[in-house]
DNA sequence: AAATATTTTTAGCTTTATCTAAATTATTTA
DNA sequence: TAAATAATTTAGATAAAGCTAAAAATATTT
């Protein structure tokens, strides 16, 4: 049994090392959870002790096999309860993350088996990210630009170019923002805009170089 | 903002306060949370320094206006929460206490309220205790007799005499149990025994002797 | 009312998870 | 490549929440 810290340590050591090169430094650690590397240290040694980490003296880390399964299945109650969140509660797609990191260190197999039947086995949480099913295998879709899809393609919205902030309050006019789903209606032959429809309400166009800005997960 | 384990004392002790006399001994709070003495006398000093008691050296402790208000809404997650589990996730009756034991110290308003919403404001929880509305007032009813309910009356069994082994044995073949829903369909005349139809299911008959142990809230 | 028993508190220790400051190792740059 | 800089670790401190053992206060019995 891991503390809500250790969990959560666990968690950040496995995404990071997804996201990224498979050794893990201290200070990328210390930087997401807001902790200094000295207690990052200290973490390290605790986890390595108990073999979810490898661990070597100013090299950096990753993780094991064990320490990865816990992790998923952590990563794994996180996703059903931000689908809990957002289909029976109707909190926002932005809400459901801070609560959801709370819910996550809830340990008992059972309320998690019975939420996912509740929820109808979901396959991705309101981010469009994967959850993974109870023997900790995940159905990776790729994120893809949107630019890419084709007619009828459903997806939702998981990721957005944010270098730019005229894209960002552009996209906020028309009421786009990561978790919403999208389908696409009509594809322009002439400049490549497309004719989307954004969360079952509005249609609207946009333009090939807007679509290439934003990042999304295909549903069908 | 309360940890995890000021919110356990001051629960524990409301709930001693409530079932009792007003002034709650050290050693009572030590045997229902399992922990020493030593260490209760710690934490009553910590609440007393954020005036949620009262406390005079070997005297006894009792809670204040802030201390109740705060346990109020503790309880009133983890019945919020019981309700969930019982209703939406169909775990049974004297399953639901531990989880929600957990889920009570998730502190997000927004949260208790949208659950609150969600479960249609209900007004007791599986094992019928009152759920406090969110200003804190609860609407407590009597635990009173099955055998002084009227024909067509409905409730909800909340307390069985358990001095006599055969009766619960008994009780348990014919499934009634703590959060048994129970409509009183007959009572005979020449006995005071009466027709019961348990959680919508079953109808038995039961002696008025039986009747006189299975202490309920009415519903209805 | 003394003696005994029980309850409560105090003092000091442990573990967990954090921190700061200093030391060590690795990397970059001039 | 040596010096400067950056990253990491170590050492020692702190706060929370528990513990044991002993002291102090209160309650009970003889």
């Amino acid at each position: 049994m891991l503390t809500t810290s250790e969990e959560n340590y666990l968690k950040t050591i496995y995404n990071l090392s997804e996201s990224g090169k498979k050794q893990v430094s201290t200070n990328s650690i210390s930087k997401f959870l807001k902790t200094k590397p000295s207690s990052v240290t200290d973490m390290i040694k605790k986890l390595s002790a108990k073999k979810l980490l490898y661990h070597k003296k100013y090299k950096g880390t990753n993780i094991s096999s064990n320490g990865k399964k816990l992790a998923i299945q952590i990563i794994r109650k996180h996703r059903l309860w931000e689908v809990f969140l957002f289909e029976k509660l109707n909190f926002k797609w932005d809400e459901v993350h801070k609560i959801a990191e709370e819910l996550e260190h809830i340990t008992n197999e059972k309320l998690i088996e019975r939420l996912d039947k509740y929820l109808k086995y979901p396959k991705i949480d309101p981010h469009g990210d994967p959850i993974p099913n109870k023997n900790g295998e995940i159905n990776i879709k790729p994120k893809i630009k949107l630019s890419n899809l084709l007619i009828n393609n459903n997806c939702i919205v998981s990721n957005v170019n944010d270098d730019d902030g005229n894209l960002l309050e552009y996209l906020n006019k028309i009421k786009i923002h990561i978790g919403s789903k999208i389908k696409v209606f009509d594809i322009i032959e002439f400049d490549k805009s497309i004719e989307i429809e954004i969360d079952s309400k509005n249609k609207v166009f946009i333009s090939n170089r807007v679509a290439e800005n934003i990042l999304v997960t295909k549903t069908n």
